[in-house]
DNA sequence: GTCTATAATAAGATAGAC
DNA sequence: GTCTATCTTATTATAGAC
């Protein structure tokens, strides 16, 4: 990707995540950019592809984190906290473009709505899968596991809502709590077996 | 309230539920309305006017479901117990407004910004309250009850995102599956008693 | 309390020069 | 690849009749 094409990326990433979507127009990207508003037409074809050339980036290096994370690991619980772990983590560490594409969704044309929510889908199915089997096999306690995972996804994704790297916890310091709250929340004890709690 | 008044609020909270509240114009919450548009300023000074005050009615019944819900008990697990279930029940029965509520805040003026956010740090320091002192007296374990306060109020409130009162589980069976996750993620065991865990 | 009419402005997007 | 100029349309909000 060419320099300018990138820095009306990150502009438009930092006004709509300060602004919202709707809330921020071209001329405020352009003058982030020091761009003429026109000008933005020549590398995105309008405001929404921006929005969705943002959020598709997002999920597919979401996605590619969380298989990198679970690859070779054959032990449900450890690839649960894998994937809660590097859930905070990506979330904390791509704190506005993730926020963007957990809450701007509506922004996008019906064709794009539909590729973003099945690149969400299938990344939700992989926790949900995680959750099931863990519960099958009696690591976990039986419960909704859907309902649960939108509980654990949404719980972590709300982290980059309030996160400030200058703040009182590291990203590995809040991966830590969430991991705990939410093993022990699953009905896995601490030592690693279900039936103690 | 008069009529129109009320009708004009209840077609906003529609429609910025639905759009956004910037995606969401006066013409069409005055097209809901079966008014014309100019006579929407009769009853509300402006759109922002007409988002705080559903977001100041809302957070104001809020805090008081809040409050009547721990009125007269003293037991802390029990406290936050019904502080759950009532967070859970009042944000799956007025969805579409705390949903607004959690998603919209970004649309207040400065001063109006203030008098919300104040209404909801109060809301928050309550439970907050209640799992320092829980952590306090043993009943919960030692954490970061800043933090945590934030995942479980989060985690509630999006149920307010994805609920539909015709789908599978009804409102207090989620607010069971939340109550039991969050209670047995703070370490408090099933029987009543954290050292079990 | 609701109407019609309109002001004032800003939005997203395009045309065509350089 | 960026510019200036402009089109088209929508927006919030107000004025004043009824």
């Amino acid at each position: 990707m060419g320099h300018m094409k990138d820095t009306i990326r990150s502009v438009a990433i930092e006004l709509f995540f300060k602004k919202g979507y709707f809330a921020t127009s071209m001329s405020e990207i352009a003058r982030g950019s020091q761009i003429q508003k026109s000008s933005i037409y020549y590398h995105y074809s309008s405001k929404e592809d921006l929005l969705f050339n943002i959020l598709q980036t997002t999920m597919v290096d979401l996605t590619s984190h969380l298989k990198n994370n679970l690859r070779g690991v054959d032990n449900v619980m450890e690839c649960l906290r894998r994937a809660v772990r590097g859930h905070v983590r990506f979330h904390l560490k791509h704190q506005k473009e993730t926020f963007i594409a957990s809450s701007e969704l509506r922004g996008l044309t019906a064709a794009h709505y539909k590729v973003i929510v099945a690149m969400r889908d299938e990344y939700e199915q992989i926790f949900q899968q995680l959750i099931q089997e863990g519960a099958t096999s009696g690591v976990f306690n039986q419960a909704d596991c859907k309902i649960l995972s939108y509980a654990i996804l949404t719980l972590c994704t709300a982290g980059a809502s309030w996160f400030k790297s200058s703040g009182r916890l590291s990203v590995e310091e809040i991966a830590t709590i969430y991991e705990a709250f939410i093993l022990r929340g699953l009905g896995a004890a601490e030592g690693g077996s279900a039936h103690l709690a």
